[in-house]
DNA sequence: CATGTGATGTTAGTTACTACCAATCTGGTA
DNA sequence: TACCAGATTGGTAGTAACTAACATCACATG
């Protein structure tokens, strides 16, 4: 009985993850996802469509990684907890999202950074992922609740932190959104963090803008 | 040539629509969405799943119809324009709440807000549902917004009604859920103006001294 | 080297949905 | 009354996203 399931064994695992969704998201990107079949990605990735939906349940997963949720949640935690929860969420948010997209001083969009935003893109562009994605905020939104750690046998304790995650995640979404249009130039910490004081006020965000 | 379609005909062709969801409605939540084909729905409802399809254009359509959307819009041009954006969205999805829901006469919850409650549940139970139920607030977010009448060559001011907008529909989607969760027993307008309360503070709402 | 476990392929089936065409029914008119 | 135009419905066939069951292959570990 293996402890560790082959280090190699998961890196290859990993790699032709990796590789099924690139080709994926390049097809979406040229011809369309509704256009694009699960067959076409397959082909595409020199393998058979069943590897494919091994590796990703569903076709819209090959978009829909979230790399976001954990990152999230151990920000929230990391916050003081006598702040109120829309701050800490809004900091966790905004350091979160500085860690994802993880630029130096003066580069320009990583080749990473380009993929996320083709992935993006995608996202808002397609009903359907856009669908998934907005679900996914719901699963989010569980999460930060969670993380939040407040007394859970108060129901209104918890309704105000489900309000406050939701709306957080709400603006967050919408400078995600902006961000996409804009191809990534501006920062997106910088955009998340307008969206959060342009919504509850300059309570939200020191916006400590670098470091 | 008929100017108008022929009352009656419309008649009939709504009545069929409602007769449709519904056995829909019904046999989801008694089998489950999942587990209810649309030929199920057709046969139910005594007809040929083409016919189904006439009417619904996808088997989530069957639960999501929205009634809720031009209802906001017009709520909020109602508003006065002076109100910071936040409040006069709050005040509109208060209204609308009100509007949908209205039960001024102390009736209890009547056989319509039953099938609201019964569809609501869906939504948030099945994933697919929710998913294009969120969606859908990504099309009325725009909506308020261009209802809102701000300066639209301006992308700082639409930038700021659109994060309101998505701010506020998550917390009134929240309040959504407590109310289904709570089977309707309160009032949704209370709830959301909670929600509301609870997000942005007290400067949003002014209709409700209690709480 | 033997062996078992995980990754891959094949096939067949279900279900949501989409044309495309035929039948039928309705409401108003000559 | 007889009939026409348009609306509603039904049937057939096809696509595509999955799922389940079984066979095969690769490889890491004993």
């Amino acid at each position: 009985m293996p402890v560790q399931p082959s280090k190699l064994r998961a890196r290859r695992r990993a790699e032709t993850r990796r590789a099924i969704q690139e080709h994926a998201v390049r097809l979406f990107t040229e011809r369309g996802y509704d256009a694009t079949t699960v067959v076409d990605v397959a082909e595409a990735a020199g393998m058979s469509p069943m590897t494919v939906y091994r590796h990703f349940p569903t076709k819209e997963d090959l978009v829909l990684v979230d790399e976001y949720g954990a990152l999230v949640a151990e920000r929230i935690v990391a916050q003081p907890a006598a702040q109120p929860p829309v701050r800490r969420i809004g900091n966790a948010l905004v350091d979160s999202a500085a860690t994802l997209t993880g630029r130096g001083r003066g580069e320009g969009p990583s080749a990473s950074e380009e993929f996320l935003l083709a992935r993006l893109r995608l996202m808002i562009s397609t009903q359907a992922l856009r669908a998934r994605h907005l679900d996914n905020h719901y699963v989010l939104q569980q999460a930060i609740v969670d993380a939040l750690g407040y007394d859970t046998t108060d129901p209104d304790t918890v309704f105000r932190a489900q309000v406050a995650a939701s709306a957080c995640l709400a603006a967050m979404h919408t400078a995600l959104v902006r961000w996409v249009e804009d191809d990534g130039r501006t920062e997106l910490p910088t955009v998340i963090a307008k969206a959060l004081a342009a919504a509850f006020g300059e309570v939200t965000v020191g916006t400590d803008p670098d470091a």
